[in-house]
DNA sequence: GTCTATATCCCGATAGAC
DNA sequence: GTCTATCGGGATATAGAC
């Protein structure tokens, strides 16, 4: 990170870009994210990014992918933490909801701003360990059966998400403990609902 | 709805904008809605809203309110389709991913706009009628424990909510029964949670 | 690889005439 | 209640100098 008054010479303004996005998306939301404010507090001009990104999607693909990092991380750890496949699965559940709460802007990157995954194969790309971790997890409970996982997989999937959104859109109020409240309600879902599964018979 | 060259004249126009709005919303997203493009459809000048709507959110909380009737509509069709009270919540999970895919301008302007509900009163009141169907009807389920309602009101919403958004986000692809298919799974997800919770006695 | 400068466009919102 | 006119602001993106 260079002084007031300093350049960047190497090619660590791309990396740094990607920094500042993740800033001004922290203060502005995504939606209000743009390539000059970033330039603005890098105390780079607005035409900077232009060499190192086409355009804004490329810049906010970029910090997506680093998103992806952090959120298989966090996935990972949870599913090493517990010892079943089904708390396994559970566990994850509550990591994509803390990820959500404690990355809201690398979360608001991946899921709120309106970014076509199609258009950057690299972002959809970088999608792969993710998937990977669940599709791996639900397989175990699932015995191999893959149509059952697909949509046990789905749902649990859906239902993180939506605890995730409701949270990020303060529907849960913002109390100090509304995060550890709403992962725990997440974790509770995923097992009512490999539970549920297996009681109903349900396959989709 | 005047010719051409027509004016309004009366207070019509109000309610003409929130029309024109959803017209905008839904082909340019509700992020890129602008009340002058909202005024060049009607074929008035951009100071003409402002008679009507003191700055652009108010005129999104009008859409929103009027995405919410229809809403509540949807919901309250779905439960009065079904005889036993965990089927009404099922039918409604359904009613909710169905809302968000033929509805897509009125959802996105209820769940993805960055209205702050808590700064416009009437759109808050507006929800009452759909709150209330989703807890009377969990109440019966839950037979009076508020407490367990709570959390399974929050559970199925969640999970109804989450299908809805990664539909809507294209996340399941666009083929023609994409949609009864997530619906489907949407109601099955309520139903498994509904007997997971009982299998696992959870109350949170 | 960055800077200066600029072209172009669009938006929100207001003032005052009619 | 709508129109004309306009202010002020911000964004994306490009051209050419260094």
């Amino acid at each position: 990170m260079p002084a007031k008054g300093g350049r960047y010479h190497h090619g660590d303004l791309r990396s740094a870009l990607v920094d500042a996005a993740i800033g001004v998306i922290a203060e502005r939301g995504v939606r209000d994210f743009s390539m000059a404010e970033a330039s603005r507090r890098l105390g780079v001009t607005t035409a900077a990014p232009y060499r190192h990104f086409a355009d804004r999607d490329e810049l906010l693909a970029a910090v997506a992918i680093r998103a992806l990092t952090v959120f298989a991380t966090m996935l990972s750890a949870a599913a090493d933490a517990a010892d079943t496949p089904a708390e396994r699965l559970a566990g994850m559940a509550g990591a994509y909801v803390r990820f959500a709460a404690q990355q809201r802007p690398l979360f608001d990157t991946l899921f709120n701003s309106g970014l076509d995954k199609s258009r950057h194969p690299e972002l959809q790309r970088a999608w792969e360990p993710v998937d990977a971790l669940l599709s791996t997890a639900v397989l175990e409970v699932c015995d191999g059966d893959a149509v059952a996982a697909e949509a046990l997989s789905d749902a649990i999937e859906a239902s993180a998400h939506g605890y995730a959104m409701l949270l990020s859109d303060g529907e849960y109020g913002h109390g100090p403990d509304v995060v550890s409240v709403t992962a725990d309600r997440a974790i509770a879902s995923a097992r009512a609902l490999i539970a549920g599964r297996r009681a109903l018979r349900t396959p989709v």
